[in-house]
DNA sequence: CTGTTAGCGCCTTCAC
DNA sequence: GTGAAGGCGCTAACAG
């Protein structure tokens, strides 16, 4: 049924190890030789089966990747960024969701370790000991991606939240505004909730601005929860001039939610966000935000992953990388 | 150093096919003998190796899909649905980018089948005599997902784009409008492009309104090139009332031109998209659009894909998902 | 440059 | 119920 490589030498009168050469570009096969095989190849129309080379060499030539959501634009974004970067080295990309469920998580892990694959990037919510437990009893290379561990062990790349969020909050200081509110993730999550709410709080506290426990709602990254979020401000006596969000969806639905109010974006309320999302340019007034740099998150962590994969020399095994202030429309001087 | 099914089976003081049998459930084995070999899986911390497995069994539980672009939120969409389906089959998915390019599909499509693959998932542009060629090389089951080939001999499943974009535009004309302007995506797609562009056509002509050129405008799918479109509607003398735009994106991008030039929509102008993005509800005014089920496609898609590889008696493999108009803010009656 | 020979780790009859 | 033995298709020394 199926041809073998063994087909291929008898057809082209070599041996299977000539055969097993020419198809892996060792140099040692006289050109004519190599010629003749090829022609075999061709005739018998052979697929070298990776399965099988797998087992024999212990290399596969595919990482497992763990992801929270795949359908998520940012996870989506790193996703892309990963797979360019392992095609451009040879290796194809097995992809799972965990939705930042632990024992998903876990459990793909160790489907991915037995499908052998030759490195493992993760993404997810919170790096816990259990998995720490997991990544070590992994014979190959791990790196976090876009996350951290707590003791900042493992190899990884991810961005500075707290700083965004810092430097997010702070470009509304610096347009005067005094009153800032904002509208966070969930604070359980290290990332993108826990960490810029931290910024926010400094941004304030390096200003000499105190800080309002009724100035923070959180929502839980969407739209929706972003105009909810508004609607309690807008209801306060002492209402805030400016919104810091933590996503830009968060952001443009209070964007919206202002506007429905009759109130103007930015002349009453300024607004900033985090991500630079697409939809970012695409609201009225355009967003202003801190941009992260997903794509290159996911490329910069394969990148390190072929590297470790491969055994070289890394001098850095941990980045950080850096974010952007990107200033749009919606963020105004307060009178 | 990697431990073995063998090292087990001398660790629990049985043989290795017996190791075997538990691992795979086999219920032929005493519960006795099943503790003791689960005991030692757990002390020596074996853990299966699923190339060996798939070589030996010709199985790996995997399987293979090409996609244009993941980062593209439509096809993470689908993408997601495939996993969903995908891991409730107990199967892993090795998922490969390919831009829509015919080499890089041919080329992925290739690699995939020699990683052994039990079944792949192929979701692009046009499918080519080409691919077709390289579909029939293989040995295992293959179905499209959202795309279709011209013959329509190949499983799959998809969405009727005409007649999607027929029911748009039949919503702006029920509205009482006889002037809609198109921005249509390029020709060359079939799904996305060509099949709304006729969708759109025969609305018209169903309704006895005439077609003009000088009413289509082709875009790129994205925000900018809707703007780019709407600008030149509105340099029209005898300017469209409607605007029917071939993805969300482009529709949002013509109401900011809209409202950019001081007109208002629905008042001015009536805009329906097709896709139902996220977006789609977080413009003001919310854009009325045609919905697409993309997570839907993908999990029918794997569904079948399952049926096939379990080699099952299936009375259907072609599908058509059907869309949903949704009526929202940007569709008013013409007076 | 090319052929021979062992495995890689597991599944799968086939006996017992 | 359990064990023995023969591959699955290929790579990787090791000879020659």
């Amino acid at each position: 049924m199926t041809v073998t490589i063994y087909d291929v030498a008898r057809e082209a009168g070599v041996s299977m190890a000539t055969v097993s050469r020419v198809v892996n570009n060792n140099p040692n096969v006289k050109p004519q030789t190599r010629k003749k095989v090829f022609e075999a190849i061709e005739r018998l129309g052979y697929r070298p089966n990776a399965v099988a080379r797998g087992l024999a060499s212990k290399k596969t030539t595919t990482v497992g990747v763990v992801i929270p959501d795949i359908s998520n634009n940012n996870y989506a974004e790193v996703a892309r960024g990963i797979e360019d970067i392992a095609t451009m080295y040879h290796y194809n990309i097995i992809l799972c969701n965990a939705d930042k469920k632990k024992e998903k998580e876990i459990r793909v892990i160790n489907t991915l370790l037995e499908k052998q694959v030759d490195g493992l990037l993760f993404m997810g919510g919170t790096v816990t000991e259990e998995h720490m437990e997991a990544f070590r009893t992994s014979s190959v290379p791990v790196v976090l991606c876009a996350t951290s561990d707590e003791n900042n062990a493992m190899p990884g790349v991810d961005i500075d939240h707290e700083k965004a969020a810092f430097d997010a909050v702070s470009v509304l200081i610096a347009n005067g505004h005094q009153k800032i509110g904002m509208i966070s993730g969930t604070l359980e999550d290290p990332a993108n909730g826990f960490a810029r709410y931290n910024g926010y709080k400094k941004a304030l506290e390096k200003a000499g601005i105190p800080f309002r426990e009724d100035y923070v709602r959180v929502g839980n990254y969407r739209y929706e929860s972003g105009m909810e979020a508004m609607n309690y401000f807008l209801s306060l006596e002492d209402r805030p001039t400016a919104i810091f969000a933590a996503t830009d969806e968060m952001a443009i639905g209070a964007i919206h939610k202002i506007q429905d109010q009759g109130l103007r974006v930015p002349e009453d309320i300024s607004v900033m966000g985090v991500d630079n999302s697409r939809m970012a340019s695409m609201v009225r007034p355009k967003l202003s935000t801190a941009a992260q740099p997903m794509y290159d998150i996911g490329a910069v962590s394969m990148r390190l992953l072929t590297k470790l994969m491969n055994k070289e020399n890394v001098e850095q095994v941990k980045y950080v990388l850096s974010h952007e202030i990107i200033n749009r429309q919606s963020v105004a001087h307060q009178a």
